[in-house]
RNA sequence: GCGGAUAUGGCGUAAUUGGUAGCCGCGCUAGACUUAGGAUCUAGUGUCGAGAGACGUGGGGGUUCGAGUCCCUCUAUCCGCACCA
């Protein structure tokens, strides 16, 4: 039997199918092994040959496990819930849990085209009742515990109640909003909604006035990372920030131990850095400024305490509380009109105007606690609400904003730091300040001449001692904003009473989304829950209209793979202390600051809380690189431009015999071009313009004395001669009409191929679908077919070919260069899909898809095949025993592969089996000695072909249930090694060399060689360098 | 602006981590077989040179017996963050 890659893709799919190949239990006997892809959102593309390139490296691995005795959890589901699911909804009205379905049932079938081994049973979908049951859960949890700083860790919010009905809040250490101290007393005092609002403040899940990411196309608010540059990442919308009642995860508790515990992961540095920086830790200390003439101070952070004495004023953010207060009443106006102002921007306007300087005085002093000298308070932009204290010291000579900010408005600048050895400058006269952290302090009191970093510390411990302010560790990591006004998402499982928040009973779990008549948000502004009937507990308390972001989903969604049809926990103790945590966690970059930082806490949450057992989800992490796309271009010739360039690569060289200029001006009018010698305008333009300009340039051109040329260009293609002819008569003063005939009037869209001099002056680029293209060449009849205005389309050819122009650009439906696993699987099979994806390049590198080379990959495995099978087709495997050869062929590979597959090098992965099915060839092997242990090895990378030989090899079994094949080195070992003879570290000859001989005998070896004389020019060497098994390099 | 990564034949890439640069594949050239086919097989293929040989890993410099690999510097591309005090 040929290879036929179909009939063995599908016959070994149903095999795994009937026969749950895949199917995983806890077995305390084996060691587990974790391998995780990051689930899809089942969109309405389906999947693209950009999808599977992790998936397959972790089957690939998952497989390799397994092989190697592991009991290895490799499961699969969908993030459900989802923007375009709604987006849809809301254009069709069909329900997003129809269209969901839909979605999910082609992934599914794209899926098992590639030969994946999940454990279906496994499957989880965030949008099913059974599975958003334990996300509503945790965020019951969070509403019910509170952080505590002295501890480290979540506890219940009973406990901080006990506290208060015994001390107030004064000794509470906790992560929590801005409270005004009480007593026990006071704490009693209060009623019930004066108690919920003090806990709200406490609670992990919080419901706060915030400023938000509003984007009024979506009708939601949106999270930090899910805007990008001022526009929302998903659709591409303006954000505006606007403030704000919305649900909030207090994960900025977490920050030191999401940072602390990055040092644990084995994730790429890139990675962690990114995680770092979105976490932004920065040391400094917090100072109080007291305002002039007041008992007030403001408190500001600083990681330059050390410059404290060059703090010449303050700036506080526009949108901090304190300005009112500040304000004199002369600035009243000008502060309050910059205030509005600020507020109007939307985020990308102040993203694009980071550079220009803005800023208001209030017309208030503060004193600065070390020079004593009054210092004026000013309000900027610059100046972030949202980070540290929303109020700063400014120190222009040491800060680059504040020196711009002080040299805009003629504020004072003094300099405190200096590099050694340098004397003193007017810091009026620098263009930029100094910001580096190091160099010696001047214009200090006391702590002149100390070094930096002393003086940091230095008069932080002053500033504690004097009690103006303490050291203090500052976070960028904002809480995320948990509410959406959508439909398509978890309901809270929250409800109101007397205004304030109450959770369900979690035994009352899950609570379903209810049906709605439209997904819009209601007339009155409310989200489309709103719309909901008796959305509301059975007493009659409302439900939180909100539903939960995509995070929610996706934040434990690898726990509940462990466990995924309890449904009386989240998962169990026993699945949970079985499986762990995910060993091995591959998918893309992109969800670097979003997923993994809320996975992160959410699974420290559930630590804290006892509920799992391992303080990170995601021991290790690979991010697989981007598959581009390459795009096709045709280029659609612009009428306008393609006859003004034609004519005036005629007109310019004085073809006509007299000479053009371009771009002609007559008062206001425009011509495209003018012969002084012969008095001729022309003017190209289409018909319909022309028309409109017939009279008054006839005019013009009469008053003149010139002639005037009106060509108009509809397919300008197809008459060039005629203008031309009409041209030259025009400039040998025979009448001509100012119009030439309009004979060809229809449109005829045409095209111009890629390499046709001038292209460029007078085509536009277009996308082409990439299916009518073949090696840049176009089909052109079936182009003509693609859309029914190109049913006439004309093409300007090169070689009689249209060769097409083409990009690499992200793969995306809109720009027609999507390419479908399906059809690749179709033309080569699963296998050559699943090992040309790993021979494309190194794992991490994103790369562009291109499918020159898949044909080597389709031989490689036919190779295979043919090894076992002799010239008439017919399975032909010898039982003799291998030789030596052979075998060192098959240990060589052994132990390539397994290197190369820790390691997650798969390119070079496919490359030594490339060379062994070579070598083996080469030895006309087909030994089922050698023969079996390959098919195991390859078995991950081609499970079809692999369970296909393993069967012809006479096993009834899945070769899923052998055992990887064991190194031997024995047959690696070599007696003599080709030795490389360099002279001043240039290689010139090599020498066979037995293995670990001596220096002194290698040194006689290679001097008595006739070769090294050669080389030598009869000179002596100055050195000879022996690196045993390595090489010789003789220095000259 | 800050931070990270990358740069090797016509193309995708490889190099035991300082030791023969270009493995494997594509493409290309030539040949074989053939009821010419986008099948298969064989040989060749970094550049210059008839040759001996010289040159060659983005550019320049350095360390070293020896550098794609280490150091300095410049350039280009990609990615992340961006008024974070």
């Amino acid at each position: 039997m040929d290879y036929n890659f179909s009939a063995i893709d599908s016959k070994w799919q149903q095999y795994w199918k009937e026969n749950r190949t895949y199917k995983v239990d806890i077995d305390i006997s084996r060691p587990k092994f974790y391998v995780l892809d990051m689930f899809p959102y089942p969109s309405g593309a389906g999947l693209h040959v950009g999808h599977p390139l992790g998936y397959i490296a972790s089957d690939i691995y998952s497989r390799y496990k397994r092989l190697q005795g592991f009991n290895v959890l490799h499961p699969m589901g969908y993030d459900a819930f989802g923007l375009p699911a709604e987006q849809y909804a809301i254009q069709t009205g069909q329900h997003p849990a129809i269209t969901t379905e839909i979605n999910i049932k082609r992934y599914r079938e794209q899926l098992d085209k590639i030969g994946f081994s999940y454990d279906w049973d496994r499957e989880v979908r965030t949008c099913s009742p059974d599975y958003y049951h334990w996300t509503q859960w945790t965020f019951i949890k969070m509403f019910k515990h509170w952080y505590n700083n002295t501890t480290q860790k979540a506890e219940p919010i009973e406990a901080l109640i006990t506290e208060f009905e015994k001390d107030g809040n004064a000794k509470v250490n906790a992560a929590c909003s801005e409270v005004e101290p009480f007593s026990a007393n006071e704490w009693s005092s209060m009623n019930e909604k004066q108690q919920q609002e003090i806990l709200l403040a406490y609670r992990l899940a919080y419901l706060a006035d915030t400023m938000v990411n509003w984007c009024p196309a979506l009708g939601t608010v949106l999270a930090n990372d899910e805007v990008k540059d001022g526009f929302s990442v998903r659709g591409g919308h303006p954000v505006e920030q606007r403030k704000m009642k919305q649900w909030c995860l207090r994960i900025s508790a977490y920050a030191e131990r999401l940072l602390n515990d990055l040092d644990t992961l084995d994730w790429s540095d890139s990675l962690k850095e990114i995680q770092r920086n979105w976490i932004g830790r920065s040391e400094g200390a917090e100072v109080t400024f007291k305002v002039d003439g007041t008992d007030n101070g403001i408190l500001v952070f600083t990681t330059r305490p050390d410059t404290i004495y060059g703090a010449t004023f303050m700036v506080l953010a526009p949108e901090s509380e304190l300005v009112s207060e500040l304000t004199t009443p002369e600035h009243k106006q000008a502060v309050e009109e910059y205030i509005t102002m600020a507020k109007r921007k939307t985020e990308r306007e102040r993203q694009t105007e980071v550079k220009k300087v803005s800023g208001q005085f209030t017309g208030s002093y503060a004193i600065n606690p070390f020079t004593e000298k009054k210092i004026p308070i000013w309000i900027s932009e610059y100046v972030l609400g949202g980070y540290g204290t929303g109020a700063i010291m400014a120190v222009p000579a040491h800060d680059s904003r504040d020196f711009v900010f002080a040299k805009t408005f003629g504020l004072p600048i003094v300099q405190t730091v200096i590099q050694p050895g340098e004397t003193p400058t007017d810091p009026a006269t620098w263009t930029e300040s100094y910001d580096a952290k190091e160099g010696i302090v001047i214009n200090s009191d006391t702590f002149n001449g100390l070094e930096v970093q002393e003086a940091i510390s230095t008069i932080n411990a002053n500033i504690e001692k004097q009690g103006l302010g303490r050291y203090k560790v500052n976070y960028r990591l904002r809480d995320a904003i948990f509410s959406r006004q959508r439909y398509w998402g978890e309901p809270f499982p929250v409800y109101y009473k007397d205004g304030m928040p109450y959770t369900i009973d979690e035994d009352k779990l899950p609570l379903e989304l209810p049906e709605v008549d439209a997904y819009l948000p209601t007339e009155k502004g409310e989200p489309p829950l709103g719309r909901a009937k008796n959305w509301q507990t059975a007493e009659g308390y409302p439900y939180e209209l909100s539903t939960m972001p995509g995070f929610a989903g996706s934040s434990a969604y690898y726990l509940r793979y462990m466990d995924p049809k309890n449904s009386k926990e989240l998962v169990s103790k026993e699945a949970n202390e079985y499986w762990e945590n995910v060993d091995l966690y591959i998918g893309g970059t992109e969800h670097a600051t979003g997923h993994l930082v809320y996975s992160r806490f959410w699974n420290k949450f559930l630590f804290d809380l006892g509920y799992v057992c391992k303080n990170e989800p995601f021991k290790k992490l690979v991010n697989q690189g981007m598959i581009q796309g390459r795009s096709s271009f045709v280029y659609r010739i612009n009428p306008e431009k393609m006859a003004e360039y034609v004519l005036w690569e005629h007109l310019k060289d004085k073809k006509m015999g007299v000479e053009f200029v371009r771009n002609y001006r007559i008062g206001n009018s425009k011509f495209d071009f003018f012969s002084p010698d012969a008095k001729v305008l022309i003017e190209v333009k289409k018909q319909q313009s022309l028309e409109k300009v017939a009279e008054p340039y006839e005019a013009l051109a009469a008053e003149k004395g010139y002639k005037l040329l009106l060509i108009p260009i509809q397919d300008f293609m197809g008459i060039q001669d005629e203008v031309l002819h009409r041209i030259k008569e025009a400039i040998e003063g025979k009448d001509v009409p100012a119009f030439v005939e309009k004979d060809h009037i229809e449109k005829f869209p045409a095209f111009v191929s890629k390499n046709i001099p001038g292209r460029e002056h007078f085509s536009d680029e277009i996308h082409v679908d990439i299916s009518l293209v073949e090696n840049d060449i176009l089909n052109v009849e079936e182009f003509r077919k693609w859309q029914p205005h190109l049913s006439n389309a004309r093409f300007l050819l090169e070689d009689e070919k249209y060769v097409c122009g083409w990009a690499v650009e992200k793969m995306s439906k809109s720009m027609y260069n999507v390419v479908n696993p399906d059809d690749i699987v179709e033309k080569y099979g699963a296998d050559t899909l699943r090992i040309y994806e790993m021979f494309l390049g190194p794992l991490e590198q994103s790369k562009p898809w291109d499918t020159n080379g898949i044909d080597g990959v389709l031989k490689f495995l036919r190779r295979l095949w043919r090894l076992a099978h002799d010239a008439n087709n017919e399975v032909c495997i010898s039982n003799e025993p291998a030789t030596n050869d052979e075998l060192k062929v098959l240990h060589k590979t052994i132990k390539k592969i397994s290197d190369n597959i820790e390691k997650f090098s798969f390119n070079t992965g496919v490359s030594a089996f490339m060379i062994c099915v070579n070598e083996l060839n080469d030895l006309k092997c087909n030994k089922r000695e050698v023969l079996e242990p390959l098919t195991i090895l390859i078995a991950p990378y081609a499970p079809h072909t692999a369970e296909e030989l393993w069967h012809l090899l006479g096993h009834k079994e899945s070769v899923f249930n052998a055992q990887w094949p064991e190194l031997k080195e024995e047959y690696l070992v070599e007696d003599s090694f080709t030795c490389p003879i360099s002279f001043n570290g240039k290689t010139r000859f090599t020498l066979d060399i037995p293995l670990n001989m001596p220096k002194d005998e290698v040194e006689k070896l290679v001097f008595a060689n006739e070769q090294t004389d050669r080389y030598l020019h009869g000179k002596t060497p100055r050195k000879v360098i022996i690196v045993p098994n390595k090489i010789v390099n003789i220095v000259i």
